[in-house]
RNA sequence: GGCAUCGUGGCCGAGUGGCUAGGCAGAGCUCUGCAAAAGCUCGCACAGCGGUUCGAAUCCGCUCGAUGCCUCCA
């Protein structure tokens, strides 16, 4: 029997605010669509977070034993730097500037993207559409929301008609926003706009003559407005209603509003059921954008190569310490609580590696079965991972109570141990162990420093303190700690 | 200015109307040749002011403060 049928999951949904028992539009499958990144230059750690919080969901989901569809789209087309109709799009800007192609840049940015995300260990999406290679889709999709009256052509660009929407299908909804709000908030843009109101957005833009990235359409060419892709990739690969929508918090106004606009004016269906939003992490208590130079790239953490770091950290270090945060609270980066992380994190590891050398008993002394379902609760509670790691780390306080005699584990019980922490800290969290990742490494160096080990326990047997303090104190200066239990001696790499 | 979120012990961060979050750091103890590691014990936190309640850090109001969105951004 597949796990979802035991445990019931609870989602934070957006556009209701509470949390509510999740349920698929077709039983054991999901239809997930998370908003992509905009290929212009290295993703920033920020993006990471939103990514990493959205593959923890992918991979609860896939354990529970859902058959997941996860479809993120990389946002590739031109798009304008600012809602005016003239300015620059970005990724022409930044091809201007490296004097390149703008796919090129497209290309460049689009694998820095994948390889930090996989260094992340996160997994890939089930479908990566692009938004150019959907051009053909857009443009048809125009043409439905043009039929149904919801938009209109002006010089070449279609606009979507947000007040004429708003009539009968509330505008705002999940912002929580009114159109009098809006309307009363407007800054005006000088008036030189082809728009019948400010808050209309486009469905297609006619490209200056200097706009590179462009396509014929039949009303210009030009290029397609960037709400539109999400509404439209969406669609094609998920349905005109589909499970879950995540993205980042910064993205739910006008960008998801937008779709949800789009999607209710094409096939006057609600196209999602489930709204995600994952919540920002800030660097000294600012938001981190690429626009304002508060950013941290994640590559900078793994060298150690910033001005706010003391020392590098590893990828999965950064993760655990993302996933130490519910997705939903904002998150401030910081050195002192990466360090602390990684310090949790190497105990947990620690743990983890003990777990095969524990004495069994033919009775547990505490209930493995409890335990268990508590991870799973804390996770069928809007995903919450601080407090599945909380959870992770009460183990950690029995493995080390019975290595110590206090506690006792049954065979069978032990097995269930270790399986769902394995489970759970590999499969779920997406944690990865750095001393196991170059396993024939790892054994030649064991092998070594079992060697001496074994040299120091001669040395200490002579009461040759000299000797044994040498090889304990060169090892940790090397970064490997060795460490004195009842049943010899253990050590772990830095 | 409008909308929204948040304000928890030295730091990071969960959470529930009354019952221990957790991690890191700190103190003491056990272990140790000395350490480290590991284990055990400890700090009675919840922005301020009112209100609801038998009882609120948790609900409501106000004040102060922070952040996000309102223009591209995960």
């Amino acid at each position: 029997m597949a796990l979802y049928k035991e445990q019931s999951l609870k989602i934070y949904n957006s556009m209701s605010g509470e949390k509510e028992i999740f349920t698929p539009i077709n039983e054991g499958n999901i239809g997930m669509y998370v908003c992509g990144p905009t290929v212009y230059s290295n993703v920033h750690l920020g993006n990471c977070r939103t990514f990493i919080s959205f593959d923890l969901v992918f991979r609860y989901l896939k354990h529970l034993g859902f058959k997941v569809r996860y479809v993120r789209n990389i946002t590739d087309a031109g798009h304008l730097e600012n809602d005016a109709d003239s300015g620059e799009d970005r990724i022409a800007k930044k091809a201007r500037l490296e004097q390149i192609e703008p796919m090129e840049v497209v290309q460049r940015y689009t694998v820095d993207f994948h390889n930090t995300l996989q260094k992340f260990n996160n997994l890939p999406p089930s479908i990566e559409p692009t938004a150019t290679g959907h051009i053909v889709e857009q443009i048809e999709t125009i043409k439905k929301i043009l039929e149904k009256g919801f938009a209109y052509e002006v010089n070449g660009s279609v606009y979507f008609d947000v007040l004429k929407f708003d009539k009968d299908h509330n505008y705002g909804k999940l912002s929580g926003r009114t159109i009098e709000d809006m309307i009363a908030n407007t800054r005006e843009l000088s008036g030189q706009s082809d728009k019948k109101n400010p808050q209309d957005f486009a469905l297609w833009k006619k490209a200056e003559p200097q706009h590179i990235m462009r396509w014929p359409s039949p009303w210009s060419d030009g290029f397609p407005g960037w709400h539109l892709e999400c509404t439209v990739m969406s669609t094609k690969y998920l349905g005109e209603s589909f499970d879950i929508h995540g993205g980042g918090m910064d993205l739910k106004f006008p960008h998801h509003e937008c779709e949800i606009a789009q999607g209710e004016a094409a096939t006057g269906k609600t196209p999602v059921n489930y709204w995600m939003h994952a919540n920002m992490l800030t660097l000294n208590g600012q938001k981190m954008a690429k626009s304002t130079g508060n950013n941290i790239l994640p590559n900078e953490i793994f060298t150690g190569n910033n001005p706010n770091l003391s020392k590098a950290y590893s990828p999965s270090v950064a993760r655990f310490f993302m996933l130490q945060a519910h997705y939903r609270s904002i998150l401030d980066f910081s050195n002192d609580a990466l360090m602390a992380s990684e310090k949790g994190f190497n105990r947990l590891m620690d743990t983890l590696r003990n777990i095969d050398q524990l004495p069994v008993s033919n009775t547990s002394s505490f209930s493995v079965d409890e335990w268990q379902q508590r991870c799973y609760n804390a996770m069928n509670d809007d995903f919450n991972s601080p407090i599945l790691i909380a959870t992770l780390f009460d183990a950690v306080k029995y493995i080390n109570a019975i290595k110590e005699g206090d506690e006792k584990i049954s065979q069978q019980d032990l097995e269930l141990l270790k399986n769902t922490m394995h489970d759970f800290i590999f499969e779920v969290l997406g944690l990865v162990d750095s001393t196991i990742v170059n396993e024939d490494r790892t054994q030649k160096l064991s092998g070594t420093i079992e060697l001496l080990i074994k040299l120091r326990a001669e040395a200490r047997n002579n009461k040759d303190f000299a000797t044994s303090d040498q090889i304990r104190d060169q090892l940790l200066s090397l970064g490997i700690q060795l460490k004195d239990g009842k049943e010899g001696t253990t050590f772990s790499v830095e």
